[in-house]
DNA sequence: GTGAAAGCGCTAACAT
DNA sequence: ATGTTAGCGCTTTCAC
């Protein structure tokens, strides 16, 4: 009476077309479908017995739980949304090691999104965490997604537990995890001034990015440190691709009055920028001294090798996972964590003159 | 008697707390769930005005579809898994571009898997597919991963339907989207040749690599066609990563009597092994020339610029997505793609002398 | 063209 | 510690 009708036999015939489910678990290990579902979940509440027999019995099947069932019932996806603005930019390739590594450990998967841009991704993946399709998203674009479709004050529907990384979200009441983006600028802005540099280039971030504010506050904060005026010409405008430090380069080479320095706010715009700078026929450092942000692998392998400030990209991955899978779990986490950076002096360089 | 007590009034009352369900859409159009199940996913065979009732009610209430309900009663997912070797190479990055963008126009999403050189990984990414978390695969890492648990020769169980991209996997029955790498390596080795250098090093792929066997084809056939010898002490292991590329230098320099030019398979060994060149004291090209594979956008950028093999990676992903979505839905799908590479020239490589 | 009803495979509430 | 049962939200026969 436990048992209506099924297809066919599933036992371990050669050739079992269909996957096992958890009743032929059951059965196989005498069991109720509740049992083998605790054995799985909570261990301790099952005798060893019965656990013994629910994972032989799993074994024989080859018993692997459908997530869209499991997803269905409890309402929990395991899967977390990670959301980068660019996937092609090195950078985030071992910040998404060291979130996969910590979600894997706590038994969540990881979906990546990659907004290259355009806002109809962006309308997409909100409709994915609408959709409930994850439980939880890492949010490394400096901002939330429309929620709420009307603009009116209503809290947020269908809300899920989000973690800023690297771009905080300023007014967001969600942990954030970054570096201290402007004591870095700051910082090599000041060792820059301190090499004798006084005409120091500073190549930008897009408008309105929170990086890019935060960098640029720590480049004025370090020019007035060392007590170098502030001179508008000297900005270039960049978005952190190498394209972008080319442009900037061609802007700088063709000006008479050249910076001896420049600070650029992205390891692949600092490339770029040399490229242009050699084309140009000027040397770096000899002629003028290149500074990138980031520390990504070709900083080191660069020709000159590249200065810049090293971020720990797994540190960061790591600490966003840990604090997202904090919140997924109902426990109080952090509300900001800022790991600290480095400055990693190579070639590029120079003291002036 | 089409209801059975909700818990409460679901209606656009401003502060709906739970999603809206199918049956919320339905009571507000007027018509029963299916129909509105039908209006999404067959919309010709509902009458216009009860599709537009529908489509109004789904505007209204904000109703987005529950994938995993849909999941467990279709069986399929709408989403793809896409397997790396290694996310951190930039050289996939345009490739998951192309996939993603022809896998969204069809209503796929895509899960990515960074295998990252570790088995554990791979297990769980096979448990993963094994799971039906997806409908299809495409596989970039050169091999199928254990799909039968037994080693009979039994037909793998819960195969879903799979895609080899950039690495072909040779005694597989899928379709594979490639490009000629044996032709493209001869086709660099013999441009070398044909500058005058006869001591062309090779830098190699990881071995048993598919690719790495066709490229070292390719360089022996280039060879040969130029009518050099073959050194086994010119081949240099790699695995193409810019460490790899770095070793690779460090290993020449200390010869005696160097190559003049070197051939390494992947742009990020040709930057690598640049760099430990020029703190060797050696110029590129001037005291050797070094060609790279991919053209990746640092390559442009390198100083020199490099002399590489471009590949089309954008149109590479696309064809491996819209191969696989061919499979899905059940047409026939091309059982092989080659597409076309380019011999970019650039500043790396010189005549001889 | 439309509705009623079954059921995908699982987990959790409630019994025992 | 274990079993029974309801039901997560959807798609899909099967009727009409």
């Amino acid at each position: 009476m436990d048992d209506v009708g099924q297809k066919d036999e599933p036992e371990q015939s050669g050739f079992s077309a269909r996957a096992a489910r958890i009743q032929d678990v059951a059965k196989l290990a005498d069991v109720s479908t509740a049992t083998v579902s605790r054995a799985l979940a909570t261990p301790e509440r099952v005798s060893p017995e019965a656990r013994a027999r629910v994972l032989e019995a799993i074994a024989k099947t080859g018993y692997v739980p459908n997530p869209a069932a499991r997803t269905l019932r409890s309402q929990k996806t395991y899967m977390v949304l990670v959301v980068l603005p660019d996937l092609a930019n090195t950078f985030f390739s071992k910040i998404l090691r060291g979130i996969e590594e910590t979600l894997f450990e706590a038994g969540y998967g990881m979906i990546i999104s990659d907004l290259d841009g355009s806002p109809e991704k962006e309308a997409h993946f909100a409709a994915f965490t609408a959709a409930g399709r994850v439980d939880g998203a890492i949010l490394l674009n400096g901002h939330l997604f429309g929620q709420s479709r009307d603009g009116e004050g209503s809290p947020a529907r269908l809300s899920i537990p989000l973690v800023a990384l690297c771009e905080a979200i300023p007014n967001a009441d969600i942990p954030q995890i970054e570096i201290d983006n402007r004591a870095a600028a700051s910082r090599m802005t000041q060792h820059l001034a301190a090499l004798g540099h006084k005409r120091i280039a500073y190549v930008s971030g897009p408008a309105g990015n929170i990086l890019e504010r935060e960098r640029f506050q720590g480049y004025m904060g370090g020019l007035e440190s060392a007590g170098l005026p502030f001179d508008p010409a000297l900005v270039i405008p960049g978005d952190y691709t190498i394209e972008a430090g080319v442009r900037a380069g061609q802007s700088l080479v063709g000006r008479t009055t050249r910076p001896t320095a420049v600070f650029c706010t992205s390891d692949e715009m600092a490339i770029g920028l040399m490229r242009t700078v050699f084309s140009a026929g000027l040397k770096v450092p000899d002629d003028i001294s290149v500074a990138g942000f980031d520390d990504i692998e070709f900083a080191a392998v660069a020709e000159p090798s590249l200065t810049t400030i090293h971020q720990p990209r797994r540190e960061l991955g790591q600490a966003a996972a840990s604090a997202l899978i904090d919140l997924l779990q109902g426990r109080p986490s952090p509300k900001r964590i800022r790991l600290e950076t480095d400055l990693v002096i190579r070639d590029s360089v120079v003291p002036l003159r």
